[in-house]
DNA sequence: ACGTATACAATTGCATACAAAATAAGGCTG
DNA sequence: CAGCCTTATTTTGTATGCAATTGTATACGT
């Protein structure tokens, strides 16, 4: 069954506007159709196939194509045909092992060195993401307003390196399929963790925001190993 | 005058073989130029030009382009056209924090993780630089075991993603230019904070090597702080 | 003489076309 | 019948060509 190309490429419209060079709307729109899990890992893709449902020629589909592999999203595999990155599982340990450290750098600096403003504006995500929990929103809605939250933080650390480091990770990530917010007992956690972090940013504990910040990846990804237990098939389907 | 790209081109296909395709190659020349200080930040870049050098034509080597986009190495200035990227005074400390963070995790990393054959290993590289430096070896020399000693550590993390981000740190540190050998002084510091490091390591324990690793970097951007404040010219030169 | 408009040149973005390599299929031989 | 070699087809890698946008120079008007 074919993919819906259409309804990415209208999202990738809405959020960026019409006037994205081809490049670089269908790096947005790959990105998009394996965020949502319509493209799964280890699936090839042939250029010739997909320049064809997307619309556009080779050229900057390749293009596209060479940034998300610069990425680490796609892969050549044997004879240079192109996959979806497959993590293996050590890989999953690694990557929240990185964002552990990332996530807590990100909070220590954000609560040294963020400015009024930027505290309010975590504070109001924060109370925002609260309301929505209270209103039983979708878990893709609360997915949305948990990237906000912390980026919201990345950018308060005031550091563009780290910004893109962990924006980087937060695209990776999404090779590992479905979010924590799937399992309803974890959304309470995670609000209880975010106030946390949240209370440690707004008071300028840096230590206190960082340890904050690594307690809740270290229970994500507890979580998210719950998630694939869950998922658990033979490796044959 | 001209860019000596053969000798680029030779050195890439001494080091990683003549049988990589053209897009692949050209990304690590353009890289090569770009360390060597051959192409400076802020140099406008054009397509047709480039590509008649290199003696490719636009494809691939907008695709390279394209994977040094991605990286930052490579921005695109108003109106589309390509340049070096110019890094601000402020992403110096940004770079120097993060990699700060991420060399000091590495470290911690390697002390309580790493195998036998790497503790070795590294200690290996590090009796070698001993020597080179004892026996009045070349800036470029130094500069190269200074990489390897602290790639042998990413590699000791066990961690893919962790040594993917700090080689990626290190590619876009070469936009700052000449490396701290080139001040004699400096020399002799490094070599005892590399010390530290590795004893660290050796002995397993991972406080030390973080600590010893966070010294070491912020040791190193005093050291870039007074180069660049070596190279001061007026902003219109 | 300064600012603005217009025409032209240069450069990027994309598509098409071709060449080389890899995968798949089929036939042959042991 | 199994294994392997040969061939056909698909797929990737690279080159060229065209259209559209941007930068620049010249001419004109104020």
């Amino acid at each position: 069954m074919p993919i819906d190309w259409a309804k990415h490429s209208r999202a990738v419209n809405q959020r960026y506007g019409d006037s994205l060079s081809a490049t670089r709307h269908i790096r947005h729109v790959l990105l998009a159709a394996i965020t949502a899990g319509d493209i799964m890992p280890g699936t090839r893709l042939t250029e010739t196939e997909l320049g064809k449902q997307l619309g556009f020629s080779r050229t900057p589909l390749r293009e596209a194509v060479a940034a998300l592999k610069a990425e680490g999203i796609i892969e050549t595999g044997e004879g240079g045909s192109l996959q979806v990155r497959v993590l293996a599982y050590q890989d999953i340990h690694a990557l929240y092992e990185m964002r552990a450290t990332l996530e807590g750098m990100a909070a220590r600096l954000a609560a040294t060195g963020a400015s009024p403003a930027e505290k309010l504006f975590i504070n109001e995500i924060r109370i925002k993401e609260t309301q929505l929990i209270n209103s039983q929103a979708s878990a893709a809605a609360l997915a949305q307003i948990n990237s906000k939250f912390h980026h919201g933080i990345y950018l308060a650390s005031h550091n563009g390196f780290l910004t893109e480091a962990l924006d980087r990770l937060s695209r990776t990530m999404v090779l590992l399929g479905p979010t924590a917010y799937s399992l309803p007992a974890r959304i309470q956690e995670i609000a209880l963790e975010h106030d946390s972090i949240n209370e440690a940013i707004q008071a300028g504990h840096g230590d206190d925001a960082e340890a904050a910040a690594k307690r809740h990846l270290r229970n994500a990804v507890k979580a998210r190993l719950q998630i694939i237990a869950g998922q658990q098939r033979g490796i044959l389907d």
